[in-house]
DNA sequence: TCTGGGGTCCTAGGACCC
DNA sequence: TCTGGGGTCCTAGGACCC
């Protein structure tokens, strides 16, 4: 804890769904959720609009299409608009300061003393970070951010939130705890529904009930680390630096189907998908992981891992492939499965370690080719065509496919640019609008009118 | 029509080594 | 025919975050 209010926390408001809304002027006002629009999506992002009516993130989409009027837009998030923007926002804190963490697209930690520039008094911080937020708005067309600006990240983190959407708090030095012991202990980073569930099961709601507990008491329940830690953050200690890189631990790819799937040729073909996407990561990291893991989910939800530590670092797809494919073998999929994933973790950087004659020799020897691929893997496989389509082309993600899908970037020969309203039946209709026009008109095409094109996003 | 996708960190048990 | 203690690596699962 510092003893100057020299951390900001800044967190844009709603952000997928303010960037549709500012994108496109006829949902401006009204409730937007972005987010998976399958039948088993989930809510990313749902506009103040939708909350009003209890849509909320990591709801079930048909739950938040029960709930929102008719009318509401539902769409896929479109990854490119969001990072063009969190592009600006970043330039712009760096500007602050050059510590900058950035934890999210949509968030990050500013060190506001790095520079040794800045007037740190609380009127000093709220001019600076006013005008930030001002000049965020102007700079992004519109967005808004909140932001908070304590001793330490914990406060700041939870100052941000205090005054959401469009706020700014800052916590000056010495009203730490004042802040912190009437708020209730999910406000603590770390505190998710289990560890508040369990802590509310001893009494402990708040702040100042869980500043109540002896140490060793929450050690008990929630175990060495979280407890003590708990225990120090409930007292507002907490150093954790703004660091301006963390390097990738792992690196992962999956999938929920739309159906469950028991076939294991198909299974193949998207394992071959997904870790076409691992790897290409990896390549294009230039790291290298030691240990390949699959992750599975059955139809009721239950979900399991499998991995392999390889004796030497990879990058090569074949031999990621190799080991997924051993791992799925060995598991059962006659139930079908509801997802299936893959990942590569123990990355390093360096180059893979030369393999000698001799470790050849031994792994043959051990009965372990571990660095071969798995039998029947060759490159043929990998050139199959995959489930997924083009990859990594920068289009819509979450489950997405090639079809026009809602929210998508269009442009038409005739009409100009806009958007996908809806889909189904071999046809497409479209709002053509954007961030600087009037509200536009919709028109419904053929799915495959040869004068519609995909399109990037607008400028604001 | 319940429950996405990409991550991080922690725990616990077993293997293995000294 | 009884059984240490510590450290590290690996696997698997779970909580949590955005």
């Amino acid at each position: 804890m510092r003893t100057q209010s020299s951390i900001m926390h800044l967190d844009l408001d709603a952000f997928f769904a303010a960037v549709e809304q500012r994108d496109k002027p006829s949902l401006r006002g009204k409730p937007v959720c972005v987010g998976g629009v399958g039948h088993r999506g989930v809510v990313a992002t749902a506009s103040y609009e939708a909350r009003v009516f209890g849509a909320h993130s990591a709801m079930p989409t048909a739950e938040a299409r029960r709930r929102c009027p008719a009318g509401t837009a539902f769409l896929y998030p479109r990854g490119a608009a969001y990072r063009k923007s969190s592009r600006v926002v970043m330039d712009l804190l760096r500007e602050v300061s050059p510590v900058v963490e950035q934890v999210s697209v949509d968030e990050a930690y500013v060190d506001l003393s790095a520079p040794g520039t800045h007037d740190l008094s609380t009127d000093g911080v709220r001019a600076l970070v006013g005008d930030l937020l001002a000049r965020i708005h102007d700079e992004t067309g519109g967005l808004t951010a909140s932001a908070g600006v304590a001793s330490s990240k914990m406060l700041a983190k939870i100052g941000s939130d205090l005054e959401k959407p469009n706020g700014l708090v800052v916590v000056a030095p010495g009203r730490e705890l004042e802040v912190l012991a009437p708020l209730s202990v999910r406000v603590i980073g770390g505190v998710g529904p289990a560890t508040g569930n369990r802590l509310r099961t001893f009494g402990v709601e708040t702040v100042a009930d869980l500043q109540r507990m002896q140490v060793p008491d929450l050690v008990s329940i929630l175990g060495e680390s979280h407890g003590k830690g708990l225990h120090e953050l409930a007292f507002a200690r907490d150093d954790r630096e703004v660091v301006v890189e963390r390097e990738a631990k792992s690196i992962s790819a999956e999938e929920t189907f739309e159906t469950d799937i028991a076939d294991r040729h198909r299974l193949e073909r998207e394992l071959h998908g997904l870790t076409e996407r691992v790897a290409g990561r990896l390549t294009k990291s230039a790291t290298f992981a030691r240990t390949v893991s699959i992750k599975v989910r059955h139809h009721d939800f239950s979900t399991l891992t499998r991995a392999e530590t390889l004796t030497h670092p990879t990058g090569d797809p074949v031999v990621v492939l190799g080991v997924a494919r051993r791992l799925l073998a060995a598991v059962d999929v006659s139930d079908g499965l509801r997802l299936l994933g893959v990942g590569v973790s123990g990355l390093t950087d360096h180059a893979q370690e030369q393999i000698t004659f001799d470790d050849v020799v031994e792994q043959i020897e051990a009965g372990q080719p571990d660095e071969a691929p798995a039998e029947g893997v060759t490159e043929e496989v990998l050139a199959a065509p995959t489930e997924s389509g083009d990859l990594d082309t920068g289009g819509p993600q979450w489950g997405a496919r090639s079809e026009w899908s809602p929210g998508q970037d269009l442009r038409h020969d005739v009409h100009g640019d806009g958007w996908v309203w809806g889909r189904g039946l071999g046809r497409v209709t479209a709002r053509f609008e954007g961030p600087t026009t009037a509200p536009g008109p919709v028109h419904t095409f053929r799915a495959d009118d040869p004068a519609l094109q995909p399109a990037d996003p607008p400028q604001w």
